[in-house]
DNA sequence: CTCATACTGTGCGCTGACGTACATACTTCA
DNA sequence: TGAAGTATGTACGTCAGCGCACAGTATGAG
């Protein structure tokens, strides 16, 4: 059951609901672990929970015939996933892998619809959190467009420590590969260019951020412009 | 004044609201020409007005320090542009630039909030539009990223058509290398490759689709992927 | 301890697109 | 009719990233 003290700080979506609101959504959260390498959603398939991650990541990842998967949007604590129900969608358009094992708060889908049709504040949440995916994706399509390698790759581990609220993770490059849109080989040039630079240290998957401050001015500004553009949707 | 009678075959979000819920509307609705260059929106700036576009074609684009432009989505009269204020934001992330001058229909921003907090069908298709455009983005994005100049130009034209309900339409390569992401020398040759082909006539921006079939032949499937999507949303 | 598996490092030829530059052709207006 | 402006055609060297291939190294299962 909810823990109602690590709630508002677990998640930022249930954390911006007032206690009253939030007190309506308890009885239908569940609190899980979802792993990595889990598919919450099947390009297509019906939604059957959303999820509302904690210290767990979740990658959208859009599918092209004849080629590596793309990722779209990156989603942790942040966020949530399921948001084409809140736009009367019952299937996901992307896949959503877990990257990062971790805890998540968890809704079936007919108990969320029920409590967001009745739930104002919860709703204005989704709806702010739906914009900002929104430009995450804009700003990632012409960052995948213009950018290069390198640049795309310490934005990605950037974006990665925010939402994992760690420096360190697990990643291999093959996966690693899928999310830039570039093959094993490309990552394994840029990871290598950021560690010749001390900024990551990368020993087969295990990636530890050595100096942020570094990697932000490797990263393109991508990084900076999407945080940005979230507290002005705050505003 | 608005042609009600006109209305619901103009543009498909009007078109599909109960008569009863469109009437509501058509008191606050200005029927307005808007034209080719001008912006709707410039990015970050506050929304002042919502479009829902008839037979005129409005590009959305992101803005990329010391990059060109780049289009995140085309929409056309099965859409609008303001969806911001639908997710309770006040700002345009993007720009919105007038690629086709033609006839949309048109609400300020306050008319368009208050009749969308109590009207659930204009909600509801509103919610749809979004996902519709989430997908296009998404879809867009992959598509930047693996596909050939050539294909993607083929898609764009198509989708063009598709909007503008037209095989004809006024397009220079400087704009159109906005649009896909590429210089416009990079234009002029995919549009010779199109050409040389017979698919199109292209004369000093005067696009012909000669060869609709053939187009979407030489198109990627992204063109085909994102109708569907669109079809799986209405159900 | 060994073998299979998984992951990373690296090399090489190829190519699509870039950046830049310039020539050509149409259009508009004086 | 000529000049200025606008748009297209084309060329050329450069390069990031691709596709492919293979070697090296760590991990885990039996």
């Amino acid at each position: 059951m909810l823990d109602t003290y690590r709630a508002p700080a677990a998640n930022n979506i249930l954390a911006a609901l007032p206690h009253a609101q939030l007190a309506l959504l308890i009885p239908s959260i569940q609190t899980v672990t979802i792993t990595f390498g889990d598919v919450l959603y099947r390009s297509g398939d019906p939604i059957q929970h959303v999820y509302f991650p904690i210290d767990s990541l979740v990658s959208l990842l859009t599918l092209i015939e004849g080629h590596q998967a793309l990722e779209v949007g990156l989603v942790g604590h942040e966020g949530m996933l399921g948001i084409p129900l809140a736009l009367g969608v019952k299937n996901s358009p992307v896949r959503a892998l877990v990257l990062g094992t971790g805890l998540a708060f968890r809704m079936d889908s007919s108990s969320f619809l029920r409590e967001f049709k009745i739930n104002e504040a919860f709703k204005r949440e989704i709806y702010r959190y739906t914009y900002e995916l929104m430009v995450q994706m804009t700003q990632t399509a012409a960052c995948n467009r213009f950018h290069r390698v390198e640049a795309r790759l310490a934005r990605w581990l950037l974006m990665t420590r925010d939402r994992v609220m760690s420096n360190q993770f697990h990643l291999t490059q093959e996966l690693l590969g899928d999310m830039l849109g570039v093959r094993r080989a490309g990552v394994t040039k840029a990871a290598g260019a950021l560690r010749q630079r001390k900024l990551i240290s990368y020993i087969r998957g295990d990636i530890h951020i050595l100096d942020g401050v570094g990697l932000e001015a490797a990263a393109c500004q991508c990084y900076q412009i999407v945080k940005e553009m979230h507290e002005v949707a705050r505003a």
